[in-house]
DNA sequence: AGTCCGACCCGAACGC
DNA sequence: TGCGTTCGGGTCGGAC
């Protein structure tokens, strides 16, 4: 379940370890994990390119090179490893790019969700098939702009935030962290929020992604970074709680569990109006 | 247009 | 080493 966060954690240490190595050898072992483009030619393409630099867009990991830009989707389980000489590979490693400096870049991805897509260097399509909203960390997510998006729409407040399309990298976790901290029932119509409300959720959502960076984003069975494990997990108050009491002073609430959009949802039955 | 839902996977958790 | 069933989660495409 990595989102905006932990995707971020990895886009940094990739920077960090393996930009300005070359790909020695492509290998794609699950032919599945290839998107739009064979995964021979993938492999063939990819042999002899330089990694130039590492970004992300909303929850993609793009991996920037000579002629092309790797998008990477991890999806539920897809993780990122960077393996010494001599380490095996398990049955779960679905594509392996062995570096000239003799490491190797392991995609990992249990479920098989994940999905590795290749478009010329410096495409200006979007990573996927649908077309992005803002980052929430970045400039143009502004109260203003949530309140436009959130005016007139009856789905639940949730379901709103979990759309890639009007705000890019949110996903179940930080969603549901978000709402409790902004006091927000996540059960809410869209259009019922008040702009004092949004204001509040625009800020909830960013520190609550500001702080899950800070400490490598959140580890779950499914998640690990190419270093270090995240901790924010630690720091989760209503997410995976259920039948536990709300973290907030005062409140002897228990946290509640429903299904909204599909998902599961949190939250304090007290706290979140 | 907006909303909803199934498909895609498979390990974990659960029920018996 | 118990076995069968259910669940979850992000995206996409199709249905309404």
């Amino acid at each position: 379940m990595p989102e905006l966060p932990e995707v971020e954690t990895i886009r940094a240490d990739l920077e960090r370890l393996v930009v300005g190595d070359r790909i020695a050898e492509a290998r794609i072992v699950d032919p599945r994990l290839a998107q739009g483009t064979a995964p021979g030619a993938m492999a063939a393409a990819l042999r002899g390119q330089k990694i130039r630099q590492a970004g992300r867009r909303g929850k993609y990991l793009l991996m920037e090179l000579d002629a092309y830009r790797l998008i990477i989707h991890l999806r539920m389980t897809g993780r990122m490893l960077l393996a010494g000489t001599g380490a095996q590979p398990d049955k779960h490693v679905r594509a392996i790019l062995t570096l000239r400096s003799s490491r190797s870049l392991w995609f990992r991805d249990i479920r098989r969700f994940g999905t590795w897509r290749l478009v010329p260097a410096g495409d200006a399509g979007q990573p996927g098939a649908l077309s992005l909203g803002p980052e929430p960390l970045g400039d143009e997510f502004t109260p203003g702009y949530l309140l436009a998006v959130l005016t007139g729409r009856k789905a639940p407040v949730k379901a709103i935030l979990l759309d890639q399309r009007h705000v890019a990298g949110l996903g179940n976790i930080y969603v549901d962290e978000a709402l409790f901290r902004a006091g927000l029932d996540p059960r809410r119509p869209a259009g019922s929020l008040t702009p004092e409300e949004t204001r509040r959720l625009v800020g909830e959502i960013r520190g609550t992604l500001r702080e899950s960076i800070a400490n490598r984003g959140t580890s779950m069975r499914d998640y690990g970074g190419l270093e270090e494990l995240g901790s924010f997990q630690n720091s989760l108050r209503v997410y995976r709680r259920t039948g536990e009491q709300c973290v907030r002073e005062g409140c002897d609430a228990v946290i509640c569990r429903t299904v909204l959009g599909g998902r599961g949802t949190h939250y304090c039955p007290r706290c979140q109006r």
